[in-house]
DNA sequence: TTAATTTGCTAACAGGCGTTCGCATTAGTA
DNA sequence: TACTAATGCGAACGCCTGTTAGCAAATTAA
């Protein structure tokens, strides 16, 4: 698969964004960590500084991936109906790629302390009011019928950001066929379909 | 408002489910909960059992109340569009009438130990499995267009369940108006909303 | 009044927590 | 070869955890 294989610092990443997001941050242990690498607890840190290290690595790695997947969306010159797909299926991308490490990022991002916490929830915002921005726009054309851009933002994430709960690599279904799926449902609805 | 006054075992489950809720389960302590309520921590076993004690009585009481809404919907005889619509706004309504015990119970829930877990997962699927029957229905007598009835309904309680999040009692909308906006988007996408 | 119940405090327990330290071993590089 | 960096051990630290025990007030019921 990848070429260069991963570091013991990337290994632990690894190991320990599974145990967050199967246990939470708070309920998982250094010593659990270590267990499953099959070291001792202290030797963790000849490789990084802290639990919150790791926690913070997964959170902000997870949130610049979101936002290099939608900013090729973003000045697309198409309609909005057709933009707000596209942003669908690069959101979904991201959260079909790494199921483990984007639960972490939509769970455990509470667990940060200032002043990452806070950095955590401008990047969030600023992405959220990018999709804004979008749905406004077909509101303007006309396209879409509805008015509240805020409501229907919120709406749409949270059908997608539960996602990492159920979506299996090996499952029937491709992330673009997920993607497609789920815009087709938010986009013309249950009955129109 | 209530005629009876709290006991003070309701008003632990309350303050501890507001804790809970914002803190997480793992993350509050003992101490903090006793803190809140202006005792110590040793108090608090005089009225409960163990801290699991109290996330068990919120997550029953919660999955109580879904349930019992739903069954008021469950057996009429409405077509099968309609009756999501009303599901949708009993779910909602359980949901609002209580913001932070319901984010204990979608976010907290993994906390509890067995028995109580498998408990807990049983009352969830059999919760799903009733809205999927409705879905099955609509597509079978051709109303909802879709095929994918289990994935309708992740989708439908994924944007249903985010709403405690930022759902403010003192907010312009009222349960009702915002079952009535989550249907819509819903059933008719944001193209025909 | 007496008796029972509710409510709370203090102190302590046994164990778990994240983290540090000094030292050893291994692997890579020149 | 010798130097350096990566990797790990094991013990220990100081603190925090849920919970218990024994006792004392306060409240309520009879």
């Amino acid at each position: 698969m990848s070429s260069t294989p991963m570091s013991r610092k990337e290994q632990i990443d690894q190991v320990a964004t599974s145990l967050f997001k199967s246990r939470g941050f708070a309920a998982t242990t250094m010593r659990d960590l270590a267990l499953e690498l099959g070291i001792e607890a202290g030797s963790l840190y000849s490789h990084i500084k802290s639990k919150e290290d790791i926690l913070q690595r997964v959170c902000f790695k997870m949130a610049d991936e979101f936002n290099a997947a939608f900013n090729e969306v973003k000045n697309q010159d198409v309609p909005a109906g057709e933009k707000l797909r596209l942003a669908v299926a690069a959101h979904v991308r991201v959260l079909t790629k790494n199921p483990q490490a984007a639960g972490v990022f939509l769970n455990e991002w509470r667990h940060l302390s200032e002043p990452s916490l806070s950095k955590f929830h401008d990047m969030r915002f600023q992405y959220e009011e990018s999709l804004r921005e979008i749905v406004r726009e077909g509101i303007a054309n006309g396209e879409f019928k509805v008015t509240d851009e805020k409501f229907v933002v919120l709406t749409l994430l949270s059908s997608l950001n539960w996602l990492h709960m159920w979506y299996k690599p090996e499952g029937k279904m491709s992330p673009d066929e997920i993607a497609e799926f789920l815009s087709n449902l938010l986009l013309n609805g249950l009955k129109n379909f």
